[in-house]
DNA sequence: CTTATGACCTGATAGC
DNA sequence: TGCTATCAGGTCATAA
């Protein structure tokens, strides 16, 4: 219900403009690779002198609706979003990338200190939608579980890979993604097509006590996360496996295995998790 | 077409 | 103390 008064982009590179070359200039740094032209983002687009609507949610992407745009905001790692009261001072000034300034003195900061997110501009909401739907399985969340068991795929490449692209299921990243293997006692390297049914059903059930669970606790904070500014999120303590390589299964106390699975590290044990 | 791999970015931490 | 090396992970471009 707010009014935008002034958008000041501070870097212009974490935001994606209707006229950017396709993945944007956010995924568009690599060394070697030349810069584009860099159009001008549409202020009405980034929501200068609009109202924000209401916001929405799919997977890990948040969705800032306006009445002249909407604003897609991926917080990767270690972005976050933080809205500074009027006349209140913000935590910290450093790898502030984006700033709305609010009609009645508020302040919205979209900070990012490894830039791994950015902020999409999108011109409507139908927009919006197909977007999601083109790039966005289902909602990890949201869900039937039914509809998540059903979306793994028949193929050759391992679940562990199929959890992380947000295509099978979106919502679901390198943490929630071992925890739900494992309280599914399925090994992260199993292939896809060599699931049964009733595992991949065990399977959605494990994501989404898990994911209710996470949110239930404000999340996991491993380093830089925060539900807040200076707010831990509680779900760490709860990880079964997460970050526990070496440790002792919860289960049945033989020791958690850890390696690299889908690019990512994985941690699993061999004794509930069998590869079977 | 499918699947796999590496690059990107910064701060914390380990090791010398 | 002060330096360098390593690691964390979400996503996209590129390779296979």
């Amino acid at each position: 219900g707010r009014r935008v008064d002034r958008v000041t982009v501070h870097r212009r590179d974490v935001v994606v403009g209707p006229g950017d070359p396709p993945g944007g200039f956010a995924r568009n740094r690599r060394a070697g690779t030349p810069e584009g032209p860099k159009p001008r983002l549409p202020r009405a687009l980034l929501l200068e002198g609009g109202r924000i609507e209401r916001v929405r949610r799919h997977g890990k992407q948040l969705a800032i609706v306006g009445d002249g745009g909407v604003l897609v905001v991926h917080l990767g790692m270690t972005g976050g979003l933080e809205c500074v009261a009027p006349g209140a001072r913000t935590s910290s000034g450093v790898h502030v990338h984006v700033t709305w300034r609010l009609n009645g003195g508020g302040r919205v900061l979209f900070r990012d200190p490894r830039r791994f997110g950015g902020v999409w501009l999108i011109e409507s909401e139908t927009a919006l939608e197909d977007r999601w739907n083109r790039t966005l399985g289902p909602d990890a969340l949201a869900a039937h579980e039914r509809t998540v068991a059903d979306r793994v795929p028949a193929s050759t490449r391992s679940i562990k890979a199929a959890l992380l692209d947000q295509r099978t299921v979106a919502g679901l990243g390198n943490i929630y993604a071992d925890e739900a293997l494992h309280a599914a006692c399925l090994h992260p390297a199993r292939a896809c097509a060599g699931l049964r049914r009733e595992e991949r059903l065990g399977l959605a059930r494990a994501i989404g006590g898990i994911l209710r669970q996470a949110v239930k606790a404000g999340g996991s904070t491993i380093r830089d996360f925060a539900s807040a500014p200076d707010t831990p999120g509680g779900y760490q303590r709860a990880h079964r496996v997460y970050g526990r390589a070496g440790g002792a299964c919860f289960t049945c106390d033989y020791p958690l295995e850890s390696g690299v699975i889908a690019g990512r590290t994985s941690v699993w044990c061999p004794r509930c998790q069998p590869d079977e």
